[in-house]
DNA sequence: TGTACATCAGTGAACGCGCGTTCACTGATGTAC
DNA sequence: TGTACATCAGTGAACGCGCGTTCACTGATGTAC
């Protein structure tokens, strides 16, 4: 079990505070929102001083970034295993959906709201555009044939978030569609807006996924 | 033009400043969002101490209540002079998204993520059951003889958001798909999570209203 | 019309809090010879 | 194995800021007789 690895100790000290750094962030949020989280708060949990932080962090904006990042991977990592694990498009919005209940305000620092006085990097579209790039994959096969709509004509001219995809314009707006559907059902779940309302978000969710599908087949609303 | 008020000039002057206090809130919320909202800053903009302010409002958290009362009844007034100038569901939508457009915090101060630290009243759910009580009424008739769908029988047992409003099971689904599907493209266009994506966010808007007419006619995708 | 009183808008000082961030410094850990 | 030096994690004090909220108080406005 001897450790082979090129890091020196202090450098994988390093990696280990930011770690637990992001660690206790992730809790705060959890708690009480990205646009509580602060410096001095993850100082104090771990006990020690609020400047200390600096030494592993340039501020405040490059932690949320970092955080960001990571919340985008996460979900880029678990959906791609979805996928390779054959999950169809239904299936992957369920997935979706679990990896948001399982930490809302995971899903809301990168969906939802922007954080109030925090200053994205401008390469922030670039990070999503993988999550984006396996929706793609996802759509490109069921919609390949699909009908062309007039605003697929207009995609097929702005189809820069793509990233190169090969997907087809009919494609691209469904998984353009796709997401802004789950988004709308998961945001207000999350956001606690149905609470009081009385039914059940996760019947709900599944009856707008029927709907995606029944796109494809000629019977819209069938039981 | 004599003032028959029955109101006490010291009535009408707290009316007034009351008044001028949301005017200055709104314009805060316009630039930096809801979160930022500051009775100090709003009081520093009107000329007067921060302690003023408590002779009209007990606290933020008041005065929030009362911004976020006023954006439900303006939307619901702007919905219920479109319908009754005629406008169906397709007409509704954009009615809702010039709406949101017009002052995107405003929308997001109702349907975003919950401002953080502020305690909404219990009642609050019942003051945005108006604008939803136009939606219901607006679906009522087009969809009172659409299929039944299993997620209806749910409905038709958890329907105490629709406060009585007479509509079908079908109606009360395709009601609430309506709101979370303009909501998933409205919140992110809202939130700036298109740009950069280089397509156009009310050609997207617009497409997403398509497939909702759609729904009904045995046709989905046509040009 | 005039006086006595009550009402109430607005002030300034103060409380206690937390924030992000900088700076000079201590002290432990690692490195080179 | 031991010494001299460089590196760097972490501290404590400080800066300047803004927040919501309370309190005792002044002074203007309205009301009652």
């Amino acid at each position: 079990m001897a450790e082979t690895d090129t890091k020196s100790p202090r450098e994988r000290y390093r990696t280990q505070v930011r770690t637990e750094i992001k660690e206790r962030a992730w809790e705060q949020i959890a708690t009480a929102g990205a646009s509580a989280l602060s410096l001095n708060a993850i100082a104090k949990q771990m006990g020690m001083s609020g400047p200390a932080l600096y030494r592993y962090y340039a501020g405040r904006d490059e932690l949320i970034t970092e955080l960001i990042r990571d919340a985008y991977r996460s979900l880029a990592d678990t959906l791609r295993s979805a996928s390779a694990a054959g999950a169809d498009l239904a299936a992957l919005a369920h997935t979706i959906r679990r990896w948001a209940l399982e930490d809302p305000q995971r899903y809301l620092l990168i969906y939802g709201t922007p954080v109030p006085g925090y200053h994205a990097p401008d390469d922030i579209t670039l990070i999503s555009s993988e999550t984006m790039a396996i929706l793609l994959d996802a759509c490109a096969a069921p919609f390949a044939d699909a009908p062309a709509t007039p605003f697929d004509a207009h995609l097929a001219e702005h189809r820069e978030w793509a990233g190169g995809h090969p997907a087809s314009p009919a494609a691209l707006r469904h998984a353009l569609i796709f997401w802004t559907r789950l988004h709308g059902v998961l945001s207000l779940e999350l956001a606690g807006h149905f609470t009081g309302m009385g039914f059940d978000p996760a019947l709900l969710f599944s009856a707008e996924l029927d709907h995606l599908s029944a796109h494809r087949s000629p019977e819209p609303d069938s039981t």
